[in-house]
DNA sequence: TAATATGTTTAGAATATTCTAAACGATACA
DNA sequence: TGTATCGTTTAGAATATTCTAAACATATTA
């Protein structure tokens, strides 16, 4: 290939790595994405651990995590016995998407704790007899309020979330 | 202090930890601030060491991270010479900060890689002499102009944040 | 069936991150 | 001035993550 567009790929590649990288995200898992975005057809595993020089085991589990994500997805190429990959080119929606479903797991979580917290809490509020120990409780059970009311607000973003990506 | 508001104080702590863990945010880091968040009354940086047991190193450089997210800050108390930390409640404005600042550092740095490698393509798009490498570079043309566009909108979701939070 | 091609799993090497304990520097106070 | 009290920095220990190479399982072809 023309070494201009070879140029252009790497560049390309490293940058959308870095990025990845910056966001948490497995460097690798960015740039197989990066690598066939700008594909102009579907590659198998061999030529991305050609082109990232990478091992193929590496390769293979983060283009499955890349699938996971409905980011890749895998085209039959008749005649070929190795599986071809394409990226879904629509980047919003899988940003959009996983972000949303990162969230949601981990607010979900978050908010049964946080609830089951406020019950500890209740349930104990007959024990609390000084006037100490009353306050301390009562700013307890404002401070977790507020963190619920969070949790609910997050709760939406999900929802408005998944109406923009149907 | 009570046993049953100490479990409480504990539960909530440990899931804020994990929490904070799940989005690849130092641990600590949310340790230190449920704890301020909880406590009726600032914190020295040897309470939370206490509380928490951790070493003070670490303590003091988690609680600087948060003073630099705006999420706790220095109150001085008379005839004290230790530093005291207290939280500021508002927990949805330093989160939507943390997040819009982050998002903008990253997507500013990866939106000038992009400028630059369309600018090394556009440069080079008069050497491309054959029909396979003028349409190759038609395509990356085009994947290049699609991710710049996600980082317009970036840019303008950055800017509707700035707008949350004053 | 044997030989080859392909993707997955795994053991542990390489690297990066987190954490502690101790050294350090600065400030307050005797 | 010397001593105690703080917070910060730092060297390296402990831990977690990422990566490779090789073993493995499965399917395909000769």
């Amino acid at each position: 290939m023309n070494s201009k567009l070879k140029a252009v790929e790497e560049e390309f590649i490293v940058t959308i790595g870095q990025l990845s990288e910056s966001l948490s995200i497995n460097r690798i898992v960015g740039q197989l994405y990066a690598l066939l975005f700008l594909s102009p057809g579907p590659l198998s595993l061999d030529d991305m651990v050609d082109k990232l020089k990478i091992s193929k085991g590496n390769a293979s589990v983060n283009i499955r995590e890349l699938e996971r994500w409905n980011a890749v997805k895998k085209v039959w190429i008749k005649g070929e016995r190795k599986n071809f990959y394409q990226a879904n080119l629509d980047v919003l929606k899988i940003v959009i998407n996983c972000f949303k479903n990162g969230l949601h797991q981990r607010m979900q979580k978050t908010t049964e704790r946080i609830v089951k917290t406020q019950g500890m809490l209740n349930k104990s509020s007959n024990l609390f007899i000084n006037k100490e120990e009353k306050n301390i409780a009562e700013i307890y059970q404002d401070r977790l309020k507020r963190i619920k009311e969070i949790s609910e607000k997050t709760e939406n973003l999900v929802k408005v979330l998944s109406g923009l990506v149907e």
